[in-house]
DNA sequence: AATACGTGGGG
DNA sequence: TCCCCAAGTAT
């Protein structure tokens, strides 16, 4: 690309960012650490999702000192909701590393930010830019779209990630990164969408190719991908005698690690919801009970396979509860439930379970 | 290099 | 209804 163009390209972007960029909460801030939790949460979440989370996230941990010293549940649990939850556990262990490691001064060298536990090439990049102006580049998904637009890239971007990476870090303005970052996750966002994009407002029109070859909306290439596999999971909510509930804390590694559950698991071939509840619960927690009446059945979608949880009550019979399959196991109230972190499957389980007891 | 990892919204 | 996607990282 002619050196003319690349000058013109980010003149005009940062001409259009001036006057319609964004105006976001975190970029009101130069904080590092604020900076950062605004990019560990927009991974892979849309603004919209994150707004009301940064907000009481900053007011639970107002820095990198409160949030080192916290228990990893609070953590989870102010991460309820917003799912990837290893990016909650990394960031708690992360805090710690710079608080024991780095003074408590989030680093400013991009390899030590990257050796921080789920800091990438990108997130780094945006902190970097942001919060000290560094001109580190940046390729997250609204990058990513717009460059392939801009050059009418041939190939899906996952197979020419260094070419893609290349281009950013060529149109980067060294004058302006953080402005320019910025800028270019704008354009992607409000103008450079994946369906019906602005074409018309849009400062790279000029010179983009997707659009002066009237491709843009076939561009970037995306791949298909097979159908999702279906689990059909019986899960158990079991009452003892003062009327308390059962919830297993997941181990660390793995989905929706470190958060509380209903135990259950999943159905056998040929096996009826009630046997494979009782089958799960002497195998997980070690302990004998009686399938009641159905409470509820829900789908829900993770992003590589989908459920259905058919929810039964149960009654503790015999047997003093074991984390066999757990980290932990746990009797608590209704009431007390709620400080505990829950994926949103098993939220929907308690919000039935109130209305129930209500 | 390919796959695991959440959730809510839009078409 | 169903698929796709949104400020990616770790392994």
């Amino acid at each position: 690309m002619p050196n003319s163009v690349v000058l013109q390209l980010r003149r005009s972007l940062l001409d259009w960012y001036a006057e319609f960029g964004r105006d976001l909460p975190w970029r009101r801030s130069r904080d590092p650490y604020a900076i950062w939790i605004s990019e560990i949460m927009l991974q892979q979440t849309q603004v919209k999702t994150v707004l009301p989370y940064y907000d009481r996230w900053l007011g639970t941990f107002p820095t990198v000192q409160a949030l080192a010293a916290a228990d990893q549940q609070a953590v989870l649990k102010a991460w309820q909701g917003l799912g990837y939850y290893a990016r909650a556990r990394n960031l708690h262990r992360a805090a710690q590393a710079i608080v024991q490691q780095h003074q408590g001064q989030f680093p400013r060298q991009i390899t030590a930010a990257m050796a921080l536990p789920g800091i990438g090439q990108t997130t780094a990049g945006g902190i970097l830019s942001a919060a000290f102006n560094q001109p580190v580049p940046i390729l997250d998904g609204n990058v990513k779209r717009v460059l392939a637009r801009l050059v009418a890239l041939p190939h899906p971007p996952r197979k020419v990630l260094n070419q893609l990476w290349q281009l950013s870090e060529t149109l980067l303005d060294p004058q302006y990164p953080r402005d320019f970052n910025q800028a270019l996750m704008d354009l992607g966002a409000t103008i450079c969408t994946r369906h019906n994009p602005a074409c018309l407002l849009c400062p790279w029109q000029q010179h983009c190719q997707a659009y002066n070859q009237n491709v843009q909306s076939e561009l970037p290439m995306s791949e298909s991908r097979p159908p999702l596999p279906h689990k059909f999971i019986g899960v158990a909510v079991i009452r003892n005698d003062q009327g308390e509930i059962l919830i297993d804390r997941r181990r660390q590694e793995g989905l929706l690690g470190g958060l509380w559950e209903f135990p259950g698991g999943k159905v056998e071939p040929n096996e009826t919801i009630a046997a494979c509840i009782k089958r799960e619960i002497q195998e997980e927690l070690g302990i004998e009970i009686e399938v009641g009446d159905r409470l509820m059945v829900l789908e829900h979608a993770y992003t590589h396979f989908k459920v259905t949880l058919n929810v039964h009550y149960c009654r503790h019979l015999s047997g003093e509860p074991q984390p066999l399959e757990c980290d932990e196991v746990r009797w608590v109230t209704l009431d007390e439930i709620e400080a505990y972190p829950f994926p949103a499957a098993n939220v929907q389980i308690i919000e039935a379970l109130r209305a129930a007891s209500a």
